[in-house]
DNA sequence: CGTACGGTTGACGAGTGTCAAGGGTAGTGG
DNA sequence: CCACTACCCTTGACACTCGTCAACCGTACG
């Protein structure tokens, strides 16, 4: 947390960004060495546990953030208590919703994570001022988006098996980025239950699609948590491409 | 109504544009009246029948457009042809995926349609050189992202009954805007197909659906098309919020 | 040792999909 | 003017997927 010493030459970039993954891939990288200063002075980065909520009707989302690990999943609810997962962000996505207070969503932590948060004036004030900030958030939107229709599909169209298909393939791809060729091992972010809410099914059916899953030797499981994919495009197949 | 008044003789503004509903609440609203006139030169109004295709994979979207009047629809396609409805535009938004040529999405007049389109490079060169443009497509693409993730709550946590009735609901705000108090009136946009497709249900599912709010006085329907609410709260209750 | 939590499995039933038949309306050609 | 066809929609009978309810297992934790 020393945060904001710059070395003599390599730049004024600040330390905490130097290996943050924000700056490369991330929103972050739109901004020039002065504005990662002047940013950095009110950014906070925080460990959250598991179940945190980053975001709410209740608090009134104060500030944004740049997810540095772990898994986000952004909740809707209907009055009811049935509950839909529209979205699962992974590092570096940006976590917030700009111009607008409310957003009828929460965000929670699916497992620990950790986060560089920021106040919302000073991001807000920034992305006035910078149009590539202003490029970049548009561009991570429009990726949302994409990924949101995506799932549309999916919940719309697919059945259970398909689903969780699915849904272990976008784990697979989001987990284990540079294993994407024949196979894949990684662990599960959410629980059955979370995992039920992202795909429009129940607990029981996940349970049950997964067995079939295991016995029919598409994947192996252990510790009801970690999964291994020996050949993804039997996955893929299942899931319907 | 009478904006833009600001300077000498205030027909800076196109003829074309003068009485366009995109310049007061779509994308055009972000540019000068020097940049309506370039982007003007290059504009073509079109009206296209139903069913027309603006954009696929077959034409790779060679340009952009603003929706001047009626509906289309945004639709995917699973390989063995189960489709899915992931979006409906209404006048005055903007059709295009900016920044990508391909997209894995069909948009398709759904009822007769006016558009005014602009070629690809026109628009691109613009968003460079003007945050404003830029800005109005985040808040755009924000909004459908917005709308996306309700739309995903419906997928999949609602049942058949109240799907029907939140689609009613969504074209009931969308066609027939000033009376939003009490009750409503207007004509489906969509054919029970395409309502099928965007519900996640079949035809024949939205069918019996119909008939039973029909029967249960919570709607008239004349001609299949025409639709008329009483009392828009039966439905909102109905429809589970 | 008891409790809580997350997960699995089974039996059953409700909600939707599937298949099939038929009605209404518009357009076309005799 | 009247078939004739095509399309959209409705309705019924039936099948099947998935949700509901309940019991049970394993692990973590006090």
């Amino acid at each position: 947390m020393d945060a904001i010493r710059k070395d003599i030459h390599n730049s004024d970039v600040p330390v905490l960004c130097k290996a943050c993954e924000a700056r490369h891939r991330g929103v972050c990288g739109a901004l020039s060495p002065s504005q990662l200063q002047s940013l950095s002075k009110s950014a906070s980065r925080k460990k959250l546990g598991s179940g945190t909520e980053l975001m709410g009707e209740s608090l009134t989302a104060s500030s944004y953030s740049n997810i540095i690990g772990g898994v986000v999943k952004l909740v809707k609810m209907l009055a009811d208590g049935r509950q839909q997962i529209v979205g699962l962000q992974f590092a570096p996505d940006f976590l917030g919703r700009p111009f607008k207070n409310e957003s009828a969503l929460t965000a929670e932590a699916a497992t620990d994570v950790s986060v560089c948060s920021f106040p919302r004036p000073v991001i807000e004030k920034m992305m006035s001022e910078s149009p590539e900030l202003e490029h970049k958030l548009l561009e991570q939107t429009l990726k949302e988006l994409d990924e949101a229709r995506d799932w549309m599909v999916t919940l719309g169209r697919k059945t259970a098996a398909e689903k969780v298909a699915s849904f272990l393939l976008l784990i697979a791809t989001n987990s284990d980025p540079e294993n994407d060729g024949e196979s894949a091992e990684f662990d599960l972010p959410l629980t059955r239950a979370d995992i039920a809410d992202f795909l429009g099914l129940t607990i029981e059916t996940v349970s049950r699609q997964l067995t079939k899953l295991r016995k029919e030797g598409v994947i192996e499981v252990r510790n009801n948590r970690h999964v291994s994919v020996p050949h993804l495009e039997r996955l893929a197949d299942i899931a319907g491409f």
